[in-house]
DNA sequence: CCGACGTCCTGCTAGC
DNA sequence: TGCTAGCAGGACGTCG
């Protein structure tokens, strides 16, 4: 389900609640998930007061006083703050109870989705160093152009790849592609600098719009308040197959590529031909 | 080394 | 009306 504008709004819509309160009782549903929990995990977050609450690409971080909470809301993953009188909805896996008279819960009926303690910050910042490449909003040009040249994978396929750049996931990989104008196979290392440039700009725009409107609700998703996200209405192409595209009236058309179902305009997305020939022509 | 593919899991629905 | 194959926003392990 997330991507990183619903989990950027996630974290911003749970913050509130929870920056300054303390932990004061930890409920689990369901311990066995994607990522065990472990007994010393709740008692170590007992008596906690909760310093912050960020993101890192798909990831959630909530930083406590000792260590911090790292959070993955996979495809049907919800992280939301409720109050505790509130009735447990089903998948609810873990509860926190604040001493505001709130819980931060999570929920997820897939469980694809994971959430873990890292006592020691180091280890939390290798596990997500391991995974995750730049922010999108702090990719630097050069460097993005240059890995892009070095990838022979279809320019979706590496979209997707999160230690490329984190938090594009399979919804704004196809509006990026289609907002740049590019065929979600070209070849990554045939994008020319300048496409490739482009193309760092508009994932940027695509996402920081996508944030604007609270990100896309398709099925699952929701905010931390419970609140679905508007963007799914402002899609170019992710879901409209056979209809018109909204630049030529063109069909959308869908495709299956890295697995996933892919969404793009034939027309205004147009395989390039032979562009790349004269560039490696030059370049020796 | 890189890239493609199957797998984890539940729930919904398009199409028969 | 009822059943079922196929599909769903992600990440990771394995294989070629």
């Amino acid at each position: 389900m997330p991507e990183l504008p619903e989990v950027e709004t996630v974290v911003r819509t749970i913050r509130p609640g929870l920056v300054g309160r303390t932990i004061l009782k930890v409920y689990v549903g369901r311990k066995k998930l994607r990522v065990p929990w472990s007994g010393r995990w709740s008692a170590a977050l007992v008596r906690q007061p909760v310093l912050a609450v960020n993101r890192r690409g798909k990831w959630i971080i909530v930083e406590l006083r000792q260590g911090s909470l790292l959070g993955h809301l996979g495809m049907t993953g919800q992280l939301t703050i409720q109050p505790a009188e509130r009735a447990i909805a089903p998948h609810t896996h873990l509860r926190l109870e604040l001493d505001n008279g709130l819980q931060l819960r999570f929920r997820d009926e897939r469980r694809f989705g994971s959430i873990q303690y890292f006592g020691d910050l180091r280890l939390l910042q290798q596990y997500l160093d391991a995974r995750l490449g730049p922010e999108p909003f702090d990719l630097v040009a050069g460097h993005w152009v240059a890995a892009l040249a070095r990838s022979r994978r279809p320019i979706k396929t590496a979209l997707l790849d999160q230690s490329l750049v984190a938090g594009v996931g399979n919804i704004y990989a196809d509006e990026s592609l289609f907002a740049a104008r590019i065929h979600p196979k070209t070849s990554a290392h045939r994008l020319t600098p300048a496409q490739a440039e482009a193309l760092r700009r508009t994932i940027a725009k695509v996402l920081a719009r996508a944030i604007d409107h609270h990100g896309s609700s398709i099925r699952n998703y929701l905010d931390g308040t419970g609140e679905r996200g508007q963007f799914q209405n402002e899609f170019r192409v992710y879901g409209r197959t056979d209809e018109p595209c909204r630049r030529c009236r063109t069909p959308i058309q869908r495709m299956r590529l890295a697995g996933r179902s892919t969404h793009f305009c034939p027309n205004c997305q147009a395989r390039s031909r032979g562009r790349p020939a004269a560039r490696s022509a030059r370049s020796r």
